[in-house]
DNA sequence: TGCCATGTTAAACT
DNA sequence: GAGTTTAACATGGC
């Protein structure tokens, strides 16, 4: 579920099925208040990053499902527990589980911005790279992960990126020769398309070139996995042809 | 079977 | 108070 183009199909089916819908019950065992959501009509249903974002009139419901989240569409498939929010349609449920939800209030524009989304069509490379400019001293591994630089982008798309362009993960941001900073942000949101592209096919683990991988496709010696940075992620990649600029 | 993970927050530490 | 580490969430794949 939880890396960006994964919001993004949620959304895509869930929003023509809620859009214009007026809530007519709220329950689960998220702590929020949910008599603010009672008769809402919903406005309209987005993604930033890894946020799902179903906006009211005067607020927005934010979901964000963490590592194990997971929803259905009018049948309860999980037990009560898990069960943090249902939504009651006249003519549909939408239920989410082991999630993180949060009411935000006002709107919703002067809360995200879009253009970090690498998933928007209103993503600016350039303010990316203004971004990258000013944390010199990051590691590559930690800077793709960092949601207010590069939104939506998770693990698996970080592994894939690097391996892409030929970068090794533990490079500090300083070091990276412009051309190749270049292709890290462009590649940060060309690998998230793709990614989509194959979740939607249910093909994405059979595009994995470096990811729980043991040899690399290129040269064939065996892949390392390490842990670096300040996010101690699982970095995969290939020692002889992913490039550490010092 | 048991371990680990596509993630984030907040509490508990140093 | 800053920075770092750990726990919590609770499921599913290998």
């Amino acid at each position: 579920m939880p890396e960006g183009p994964s919001i993004v199909i949620i959304k895509e089916i869930i929003s023509p099925q809620i859009t214009g819908k007026k809530i007519l019950n709220v329950s689960g065992n998220a702590k929020i208040d949910m008599a603010q959501l009672f008769n809402k009509k919903v406005d309209r249903v987005e993604s930033w990053g890894k946020h799902l974002l179903i906006i009211l009139s005067d607020c927005t419901i934010r979901i964000h499902f963490l590592m194990f989240g997971s929803y259905s569409i009018d049948e309860q498939t999980k037990p009560d527990k898990s069960l943090r929010l249902k939504l009651e349609f006249s003519k549909k449920r939408i239920y989410f589980y082991t999630c993180s939800v949060k009411i935000l209030p006002g709107d919703i524009d002067s809360i995200y911005d879009w253009q970090a989304d690498v998933l928007s069509e209103k993503w600016n490379a350039a303010k990316a790279r203004k971004k990258l400019k000013q944390r010199p001293d990051d590691l590559v591994c930690d800077i793709l992960l960092d949601q207010e630089v590069f939104a939506g982008v998770g693990n698996i798309i970080k592994n894939e990126v690097l391996y892409r362009i030929k970068l090794h993960p533990e490079t500090r941001i300083s070091s990276i020769p412009p051309r190749i900073l270049s292709s890290l942000i462009n590649e940060a949101r060309n690998y998230s398309f793709d990614f989509l592209k194959w979740k939607k096919e249910f093909t994405l683990k059979k595009h994995w070139l470096v990811h729980t991988k043991k040899f690399c496709s290129s040269c064939g010696r065996p892949l390392l996995k390490k842990y670096f940075g300040k996010t101690k992620r699982r970095s995969f990649f290939c020692d002889n042809c992913q490039i550490k600029y010092k």
